[in-house]
DNA sequence: ATCCATTTACGAAACATATCGTATCTTCCA
DNA sequence: TGGAAGATACGATATGTTTCGTAAATGGAT
């Protein structure tokens, strides 16, 4: 099934996030983005956005001086597999578990525990 | 506030895991746990373990010649940090959406969903 | 055409991680 | 008491990640 472990370091995650959410972008666009959260200089972004590239994380359009890239990897479908593998290597294999932890510990409005309710009514509801 | 970094790496994070359940254990215990998913020779797990003292993630009893290791960073503490990094550098802050992503992409028992709901209603009642 | 600012390309170094081979140490027991 | 079995210690290697310096290419403004 073509599994390509989808494995990003810590640092194309972060490049990653700005392309999601920018969609497109020139490195010095995701290079200013960075610099808004750590100190890094401009050779490196450009650098880890190219091997992103090859490792097929990103697409770009090279077909103006500056290039553009893309993430080629979807934010659901790479949040979907760390989260399966955290709850694996750090809840023994169950989901419940994290959830508990991520209510617990980490502050949700009333609007999101609201969107929580309807999953779990649905999910209920089977 | 003493903020140390904890920040075990995959493979000691499967060692945590072992020591977690075990609660004591030696290197030949843990190696024989990890035996069961994938394929490491013994040193390794003796190496990983001997740099995961330097690093006072475990603690360890050296006054028998068969050295017996305890985890010193808990599972809980362990578990709430990783998690919450991970909602900053994969959902964007939102602990909502890691949960909804997690109960989304991942089956739970009815008793588990049960037991979200409990703490589901605890937190909306404030 | 030339210059300048910006960009990409590339190589190398600095770290970090994971792996294992070999040497040494300890215990027990024949 | 002298091995054998099993444990630890340690060094070396392979691999991956992050970093940046320097060089070369590009394109626009003068």
């Amino acid at each position: 099934m073509s599994t390509k472990t989808i494995k990003p370091t810590e640092s194309e995650l972060e490049i990653l996030q700005v392309l999601w959410v920018k969609d497109q972008a020139s490195v010095r666009e995701v290079h200013e983005e960075l610099l808004q959260s750590k100190d890094v200089g401009y050779t490196t972004t450009l650098k880890l956005m190219q091997i992103m590239f090859e490792k097929g994380l990103v697409k770009r359009d090279d077909s103006f001086k500056t290039h553009i890239y893309q993430a080629s990897v979807s934010k659901e479908k790479t949040q979907k597999h760390l989260v399966g593998k955290m709850i694996n290597t750090l809840f023994g294999g169950s989901p419940a578990e994290l959830v508990l932890q991520a209510l617990g510990n980490h502050k949700a409005s009333a609007a999101e525990l609201e969107e929580i309710q309807r999953l779990l009514n649905n999910l209920k509801d089977r």
